[in-house]
DNA sequence: TGAATTATGTATCAGAAGCTACATTTATTT
DNA sequence: AAATAAATGTAGCTTCTGATACATAATTCA
């Protein structure tokens, strides 16, 4: 009758559910699998537009990692979708990268302009959201929204 | 006189200087590199106190991955100083492991109440905190803790 | 106690994401 | 046009984080 190490794990299974906390964290890793992609198209999208095209040395620039690594990051992009190149040349969205691109500048926005609402310097909002933005799910984003278009005072 | 490609590059630079976005984007990779340590020593913690130790299996269950990454984590966490392990006992976390832990749970935990203090569902406020926590900033916690101090509806 | 089950460990692979060093191509300047 | 500078590409290295398949140790149960 011995209180055994094996009883005690079944015990903890009804106390919590470790499935919701193993769910999360899927969740989470495969946003992170999927924000490399968002925090590219949305700089290739802003270098497009505020320069006429996106080169690799400009992306490394704005991205802080060396330019071999935006090439190697470049061609999973084109791989995937996202992007279009061609040796020497610039880096193009293609439909479906720029309708990421514009969903993730949205929220971008959306999730820094929160922050700031509820008195984060916007130093830090900037900082913050770079990292929060790929973690806020659609109804978060829209409790956002609905807090930012109601301009009162918290 | 022809507007070349690097001209270009010359101006934006101007425009909205790529430096700070560069910086941003590095302090989340740098977010990223702690937050699986954060999430293990939370969960090594949860399980210690819960059901008396935290073994392999029961780990692996809870994060959703296999025993075979969480043997590996540990050997991680185990030489960065988190936590102690001996073949086949249970883990069990330093005096910096446990500091750690208490400081992520605390943290998810403000942020959970902060999401759910606006409106958000229970449910899917978890399962956003679960990125979010990491990419939460000191000053932004303490907006979130300072609204949650003041209890007055959005 | 011996067999069966469970837990843990190890070998090996894969892909993502960073890097340095060096080669090649393109663009600018003289 | 040739020389120089800048951009781009490629080879090869590292670490992290996931996996499967198989081996060994520990625990439970008949
Ligand atoms: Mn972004
Ligand atoms: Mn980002
Ligand atoms: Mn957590
Ligand atoms: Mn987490």
């Amino acid at each position: 009758m011995a209180t055994t190490k094996r009883n005690l794990a079944d015990k903890a299974h009804t106390r919590d559910g470790p499935r919701h906390q193993a769910e999360n964290l899927s969740q989470t890793r495969r946003e992170h699998a999927t924000e490399i992609a968002e925090d590219y198209v949305e700089a290739i999208a802003y270098l497009s537009a505020s320069m006429g095209e996106a080169r690799v040395v400009d992306l490394a620039r704005r991205l802080g990692v060396t330019h071999v690594t935006v090439n190697r990051t470049v061609a999973r992009l084109q791989r995937d979708g996202y992007v279009t190149t061609q040796p020497y040349r610039a880096i193009f969205l293609t439909e479906r990268g720029r309708k990421l691109a514009e969903e993730s500048r949205e929220r971008h926005e959306t999730v820094v302009a929160f922050l700031r609402s509820i008195g984060v310097p916007e130093r830090v909002a900037e900082l913050d959201a770079e990292g929060i933005e790929h973690h806020v799910s659609p109804e978060t984003l829209n409790v956002f929204r609905r807090i930012l278009s109601h301009p009162q005072k918290i």
